[in-house]
DNA sequence: TGCTGAACCACATTTTGATGTGGGTAGCAA
DNA sequence: TTGCTACCCACATCAAAATGTGGTTCAGCA
């Protein structure tokens, strides 16, 4: 296997140490760059000697500059590095933000060393690795938002709110569905009061909201 | 531990029964149903011995109805049943669709048995396991298309779409931005033509789509 | 049996939106 | 200076959408 240039952004003395000393033993693995934060990152990433990275573990409650932020500016210097977020919390939306701004792995801190490094691998390999708590958050945020009833939208509604959609105009729904363009304007009416709403595109981003 | 109550859907009789032996010796895991297809799922699923289920694997590739639209079905009938589909290529779009219609973990066939039946474990405990190179594809869905040079829009553009987002209609947008209403039209008019549109929704849903 | 709600349709009015033509002013690069 | 682009504005016209009132038919239900 190629030998796997790392770096670590890690503000944890305590935690940088122990990733340090355990990466580095593996012959596979070589670690290019450890740093506390990524402003330090940037620097050296300026400096002549840059160093090359294949995968880097971040940190994304560093001080400064947080993880978050810092993967835009990582990915500007190294967009083909692969990101692997190290996390405290667990958090919803910094785990959308993360994998938003480009990381491709995210793991708890409280997993075992091990199985970071095979994470390390496997993203190395172009896989991607999540803590199972995590992946599991993910894939709540792919299911349709389990609502209370609906939305009180009868069948022919919903018919007429796909058509929306779809961007249809009111004629040509009346055309889709057989039905006069006074009809579907009758039925847009009577949606927009049961949704709350009163414009086409209000409806159609619920709708893509899934919130419908 | 708690036991486990395992169902699986796999028409594949050589896989199905590989499954059912291997998961079957596992003290803590009890295999309540196996069947080859949805439709025989539903059957039992209907029946006064209507099995208890924790976890079900489900082969995304079946005959007659197949997995995708399972879960919906399942779902109903067992709403907190956790999914786990297996699959032999990996779509981006069945990935996605699985994912939206419920499933909770997504593994590869050629995934060695040892591995699933820790997803199994994992998908009880509330977590998810998916194989590297398919969370590697769930992650890059939510990056940032990297597209070529942001769609060629003006700041001041952008602030029109992003106004248009928000509902606004072009007089309030005039309002809001301190311009005219013809200039509003004037630069929404610019808009549809470099983003090659022709309506305020499919501006609308490109911005909503991150393509833009 | 008579009420209700969903779906259907018509007519009318006002507001928005889509598009075209034409014309200004800056700023920036050839 | 010229030319280009972004931004600004005006006027005009037609299409689409928002909204209201009023009416019909049919199925399901008290």
């Amino acid at each position: 296997m190629e030998e796997i240039k790392l770096a670590i952004v890690e503000d944890d003395a305590v935690i940088k140490e122990s990733l340090e000393t355990f990466m580095q033993v593996h012959p596979s693995i070589k670690l290019t760059l450890s740093v506390t934060s990524v402003e330090a990152f940037l620097e050296k990433a300026q400096s002549p000697l840059r160093p090359k990275i294949d995968v880097m573990i971040l940190d994304i409650g560093l001080p400064g500059m947080n993880g978050i932020q810092g993967i835009y500016h990582i990915r500007q210097k190294y967009p083909n590095t692969d990101i692997i977020m190290l996390t405290t919390f667990e958090e919803d939306d910094k785990i959308y933000d993360a994998l938003c701004a480009g990381a491709c792995s995210y793991i708890s801190k409280r997993t075992p060393l091990v199985k970071i490094r095979e994470a390390i691998f496997t993203v190395a390999q172009g896989g991607s690795y999540m803590s199972p708590s995590i992946a599991r958050k993910i894939a709540e945020r792919f299911m349709p938002k389990k609502r209370q009833k609906e939305s009180g939208l009868s069948e022919r509604q919903m018919q007429i709110v796909q058509a929306l959609v779809d961007g249809l105009s009111y004629k040509m729904i009346g055309n889709k569905l057989n039905i006069s363009l006074d009809t579907v304007r009758d039925h847009i009416k009577r949606i927009y009061r049961t949704l709350e709403v009163n414009s086409k595109v209000e409806v159609i981003k619920k709708a893509m909201d899934g919130d419908i």
